[in-house]
DNA sequence: CTGTTAGCGCGTTCAC
DNA sequence: GTGAACGCGCTAACAG
């Protein structure tokens, strides 16, 4: 810089504020150094800059995964959205546990990112002491929480799985399982759980444990799932799973077992995956806006760091439930 | 850090030696040390020490899209790898165009990464006069290229897909459809349609244009694939797909339109996805072990910066034809 | 609109 | 095994 400066005949100032708003310069000033910079072949270092006004381009998003197509989905509108304003996007893991939240946040905030997207929907004390002290915001996309550490967009999980539930109770289904990844203290399972016992206890049907069944988020999960579930309670005419590749699988071994979907049983998903429409019969399942969350998630951020005030800090975008052919 | 260096009695110094090698301190100093962190709550800070060691733990993927399940499996096996050696991943979306990758690729370095995963499979001049420039390793994924920039793993999109049209050939189909995502000039289509070709020709078939088809990369865009080629080219007994959501899409198309598969039509996928062995009936496909691909891009990127040599710097992790019920 | 001065929080280099 | 001085590349704050 110091190179581009002299070239320039200005101050190294004056080469970083063109850098960052070309339109403080003067016109002809501006010039001088875009041709100084060009000639010089300066790429600039928003590390240093970053150390010097204590403000860093860099947001972490905190995910369990990202082979989910789901998150993927969400990422890739955080990442689209960020990208539109000069920022970084850095991935962090964190598994299903607080504790291991805690420790990947812990690594990341030592790259000080400007701001957090956590996915997980609970958090340790030391992750909240950590994010107030070095006063980095955040958002929470994993579920509509009463009280956000600090900005959330999301749905309900709770009310979207009863919803569901009770369209299946609606199409005459009397014997429904629930089947889902595994429960983590940090996951929403917990929440769709709730809502599915809620649905069944309003319309007054016993909760029967052995309905309940948590398998690895898989198309081979689904089909374990399906198959012993049937297996072991024949009664069973209807499953809701808590995600269409899930809820595929076990349309798929439906398909081996030559068990008619939805006549033997019926199927329904979550999310509406691309595939929940595709395969056949298509897939009864709940629309959740995942890009729509990575997108307005992003903004918020966004504004914040532009030192605007967000007023809405806590953003429901909802659910839509889908019915198609498998109930 | 002063702080700590302050409550501990020793200079920021020892501070630094012991955040970043423990084992450099007394192990007395480092208790005190230790403690005094607590007390204080102290983070460190990696973006100063990066500045002043001109060393960043940043290592910056660039892909162009992570919402193929493929590539979220490949980046999250580099993730993995990276975070064991207290790196961090950053992401950039590099479009098909050589274009659109230097651009990527100039915003990305102003972060000072530590080295760069690369999945596209040509680069423009600039872009590698910027990674030379500043002395970033790098790792290609996308193809075996003859003269890797620097470091590739992949396999031979060439020899893959020359080897599954063989192997149709072989279980006698005679008129054999190519469907990929479109072609662009910086992905791996090229080389695939290459393979298509040339195995067409080894075993003296002609090759048709109409047979060759681009579309999206989605379910659906393997369901009108299917559906257009059939319909223009009612001959056509058999197809291969470079990517199991199109295979899979293609086939949900004939279980809808009751085409039997492999009778009326076989299909042929590609990257062995889990829905491959899932669906009815399960695909022939080509497995490609991405995981092992992103392990040991991730590896090669951490020893080039540890300052040990990587001897080979060209890894094919090949593939290997999967025949299921689908051909 | 442009320049000067000071310092961000660390690690490197040498010394002890 | 530990410490002091200096500087990494840039920007905040203020001045002109």
């Amino acid at each position: 810089m110091e190179d581009v400066a002299r070239r320039a005949g200005v101050a190294k100032i004056t080469v970083s504020r063109y850098v960052r708003e070309p339109k403080t310069v003067a016109s002809k000033t501006a010039l001088r150094i875009k041709k100084a910079i060009q000639e010089v072949g300066y790429i600039p270092n928003f590390i240093a800059g970053g150390l010097s006004s204590n403000r860093s381009r860099i947001v972490a998003a905190v995910m369990p995964t990202i082979t989910n197509p789901m998150l993927a989905r969400m990422l890739s509108a955080i990442f689209d959205e960020l990208q539109g304003s000069g920022l970084y996007l850095m991935l962090g893991n964190c598994g299903g546990t607080l504790a291991e939240e805690e420790e990947v946040i812990r690594t990341l905030v030592a790259q000080r990112p400007a701001g957090f997207v956590l996915h997980a929907v609970r958090h340790s004390m030391e992750t909240k002491r950590m994010l107030k002290t070095l006063g980095i915001p955040s958002v929470e996309t994993g579920d509509l929480l009463a009280e956000p550490l600090d900005m959330a967009v999301s749905y309900s999980n709770y009310d979207a799985t009863k919803t569901m539930i009770h369209h299946l109770c609606k199409r005459g289904y009397q014997k429904i399982a629930f089947v889902s990844m595994p429960l983590q203290p940090a996951n929403q399972v917990g929440e769709r759980v709730r809502g599915y016992k809620a649905a069944l206890k309003e319309v007054g049907r016993p909760i029967v444990p052995d309905y309940i069944y948590e398998t690895p988020l898989s198309f081979r999960g689904g089909a374990d799932a399906i198959a012993n579930l049937l297996e072991r309670r024949p009664e069973i005419d209807a499953a809701f799973f808590a995600g269409d590749i899930l809820a595929a699988g076990a349309l798929f071994e439906c398909q081996r077992q030559n068990w008619a979907v939805p006549g033997r049983v019926a199927i329904a998903g979550f999310d509406n995956y691309d595939i929940a429409l595709q395969c056949v019969p298509a897939l009864t399942t709940v629309d959740v806006r995942r890009e729509e969350i990575g997108r307005r998630a992003a903004e918020m951020l966004i504004k914040r760091l532009r030192g605007e005030s967000v007023e809405e800090t806590r953003v429901n975008v909802g659910f839509q439930l889908i019915e198609r052919a498998s109930t």
